[in-house]
DNA sequence: AATTTATTTAAGCATTTGCTTATATAATGA
DNA sequence: TCATTATATAAGCAAATGCTTAAATAAATT
């Protein structure tokens, strides 16, 4: 695409504008950070993985299989995305593998969790 | 897919389970809204739009193609699914529209956005 | 050792996403 | 009224996503 200033109207504030782009290059990492722990979160599958997690400590992906009522791979295909990105971690006991939260991982995570236990109407 | 127990392990807990079942069932209503949030937010255009309202409290769409270096339609197609969503509003002056966040809309936000205001490493 | 069970990985595919370019709408100003 | 400016919408397309089924690992059991 064309970099040229796309908006010529009057009130553009340039002073503002510059501070915007400050103020996301300051906050860059971050926003990459926390950008990545939303957009797992964001699948209703994972979110639904994350937060039985944190209720109950630690399921296997067979007890997930059952409870969401999804194939198994499909279950295991989401945990490995949280596994990678550090949100989950494993234990293994016999075949079965027990998942659970990295704990102080992300308190975004934790901030949403208590919403939802609260069961809240808004979000 | 076929929907019998995916797993017979003896230490299959099914009351575990059942209870899981039910925390799911209870909290449906929040885990859809708030996977929505999730799933809009998760997307880093996204993010930082939201970021920059939360800090400048209205820009309008050709300031955001200045800032994020994106086309005009590229921003409003973005923008567009936020007020869909009911994450913000608008407001136009002249030929101008100048966008907003809807206070006290996502709760699960504006925690996001202390935290990338504190510019946070971790998530 | 061979079989069963729990899980992962890989390949394939349909759907969704996020851009692009072109066009439409709306307000302003000459 | 006609051109300009700001924005939105639509169509098209490449890339990403999330499932499916099949095959590979790994541990336990016979």
């Amino acid at each position: 695409m064309a970099l040229e200033l796309s908006c010529t109207r009057a009130e553009a504030d340039q002073k503002q504008l510059m501070r915007c782009r400050e103020t996301l290059r300051m906050s860059s990492n971050s926003i990459n950070t926390i950008g990545k722990v939303l957009a797992l979160a964001g699948n209703e599958t994972r979110l639904k993985i994350l937060f039985l997690l944190n209720k109950e400590g630690e399921l296997c992906p067979c007890d997930f299989s059952d409870i969401l009522e999804m194939t198994v791979p499909a279950i295991s295909q989401h945990i490995r995305k949280m596994k990678d990105a550090g949100l989950i971690t494993s234990r293994r006991e016999g075949q079965t593998l027990y998942y659970s939260l990295v704990k102080g991982q992300s308190e975004v995570l934790e901030g949403i969790f208590s919403r939802l236990q609260e069961n809240k109407k808004v979000a």
